[in-house]
DNA sequence: CTAAGTGATATATATCTCTATATCACTAGG
DNA sequence: CCTAGTGATATAGAGATATATATCACTTAG
């Protein structure tokens, strides 16, 4: 898990950090039952308060995401929250124009688009180049 | 221009209106010299103070998108700003990790993705890019 | 000229975010 | 038992964000 935080960016630095663990639990760099790092070292590895990454722990075990157990550790939940179907659709509606808004922006047409998005899958899931026509997953 | 803000969201509120504004311009929904509404009109509108509208014109305008014309009203420029090349690139990597990430996260695969990107691209740009036969949706 | 609408500016207050620091409680390894 | 590492909690302060209110300057329509 290489999390890096940019002071300067939208996002406030918690939100920050929740977003990277939710993204490395949905591409599968994070899994069930792995131990995520304290607060404590992630917030010296990001040259943070610990309490910004408290808090984003926090919020994310509020959410569902990962457990804290005292004098252990904090590690990813066992069974993951299910969003509700409608605010998932409108989130990914969300994501979607944002991605292609910024890309016409920038004068780039949708099969242009399409590549990254499968460039950026690649590096999410970690699969080879080639997009094999099976696909099996666990989950 | 249907603007909406969510307060509880993960943007502030001046940054949600910004992103809506630079995504109606990238959409063409915007057109350059079109007139914005004033600061104290979509101010009622979304019902928060005018300051916080006022803060997101005067970030947009010093990013090159609108301009303020003290009396007359606020426009979108002329001439929009170039992004750099390396920056924009990285942007829109990151817009699409975050849509894959939630994607995965729901249980939904690359091509459900793909299918939701072209619904996103009809909605923004009003095209009926493709001829396609199926799936006539109206949202 | 007058009035209405616009942006520009200032003050004050409250909340959120981030930081710095310290202390306590619990767990595991030695 | 003792120590190191972990999470939990509390206080204080700085800066960003959002609010409410008021005033000024400029443009346009009448």
């Amino acid at each position: 898990m290489d999390i890096f935080v940019n002071p300067s960016g939208e996002l406030s630095l918690y939100r920050q950090i929740m977003r990277q663990i939710t993204d490395a639990i949905a591409g599968g760099r994070l899994k069930p039952g792995d131990k995520l790092a304290s607060h404590r070292e992630l917030s010296e590895h990001l040259v943070i308060a610990p309490l910004t990454v408290k808090k984003a722990y926090d919020e994310l075990e509020a959410l569902g995401y990962i457990e804290t157990q005292r004098g252990r550790g904090t590690f990813v939940c066992a069974r993951l929250p299910r969003t509700n179907r409608a605010d998932r659709d409108e989130q990914l509606r969300e994501n979607a124009r944002r991605l292609l808004s910024q890309a016409y922006l920038a004068g780039l047409q949708l099969p242009a688009v399409l590549k990254i998005l499968e460039e950026t899958d690649r590096e999410l899931t970690g699969n080879p180049t080639d997009p094999a026509p099976q696909d099996q997953k666990k989950r």
